[in-house]
DNA sequence: CAAAAGTAGTTATGGTCAATAACTATTATT
DNA sequence: AATAATAGTTATTGACCATAACTACTTTTG
């Protein structure tokens, strides 16, 4: 990395250089995901519904029975983190959670008729709310920027 | 969106289906994201430094006598919470903050020769860390990511 | 079979980051 | 001169993530 090159003294109306941070990919990666996130936050609001909340329940509606600790995984977040979301999801009828007979550590997830409703209704808004910013990217695009963002998390994969 | 079509019922060892979430533009950009920016983070940390203190610290070494203000308005930060990074970075003597004559609600921030220094060091070794982490990608596909990255956030702008 | 080790879920806690409201000091407006 | 606007600050809150320590249960193994 070349010494940093500051533009002698910057007035305040000076137009102002990012410099490093905009050539980093993480920095980049992340504006585009406040947009995306912040859109997606708004859309799930309207469910009384969070980002991580949501998720847990797709994946609940997805797979009837997964444990805990499956779910965890497969998300990517503490399983003591769950514990609250799923707590929530069960308070509101959402999810139910029962104790396996085969083995009474695990407990069986399964979304309600409820919860299928409400993560179906929330899922479209949610879609619809990404594909406005998304609007400037041809479908082919956004393939394309998909693939590359899997590659990434792909090369990392434990 | 299509009503949700769970497996019947998933026993323990089936292969978890992701479903609507990774179907979401916003999921895949966060996944790749922490990829990135836990690598960042570490690479950072060797030098006492969290991202967004590194982040500004990088804009001023760029831009000398820039002002809070127009700091956070570039990193898309409150002020308010810029205040306590500046605030670590002045005690630490890599950034000097000195009130402006013209006008004393404004002050200078500009960046010490132990900022500078320290900055150069941490943008090589975040920048590598990052490179580490992208070796998945040819250059052309870096460059391509990046411009896709741009154009939502860009498609945003206020 | 009993002891030890491992697994599933939970509780409590702390750290980072982001967002808001309320405040002081200073400058610009009318 | 009175009012409004701007810059910086303080305090507080909430979302999200991570860790350690715990209970209950099951599996391993000596």
């Amino acid at each position: 990395m070349p010494p940093s090159k500051p533009s002698t003294t910057s007035a305040a109306t000076d137009p102002v250089d990012e410099g490093v941070v905009r050539g980093l990919m993480g920095y980049n990666v992340k504006r585009a995901y406040i947009v995306l996130h912040s859109a997606a936050q708004q859309a799930a609001a309207e469910f009384d519904l969070r980002i991580p909340t949501f998720s847990c329940l797709s994946v609940i509606v997805r797979n009837p029975g997964i444990t805990p600790s499956a779910l965890a995984e497969l998300l990517k977040i503490e399983r003591s983190n769950l514990v609250v979301m799923v707590d929530e999801l069960e308070t509101r009828e959402l999810v139910s959670r029962t104790q396996m007979k085969t083995d009474r550590r695990r407990f069986e997830l399964k979304a309600t008729v409820r919860g299928r409703r409400l993560h179906d209704k929330a899922a479209g808004a949610i879609a619809a709310a990404e594909a406005a910013c998304l609007t400037a990217l041809e479908d082919g695009e956004q393939q394309q920027l998909l693939a590359l963002l899997n590659r990434i998390e792909g090369s990392m994969a434990d």
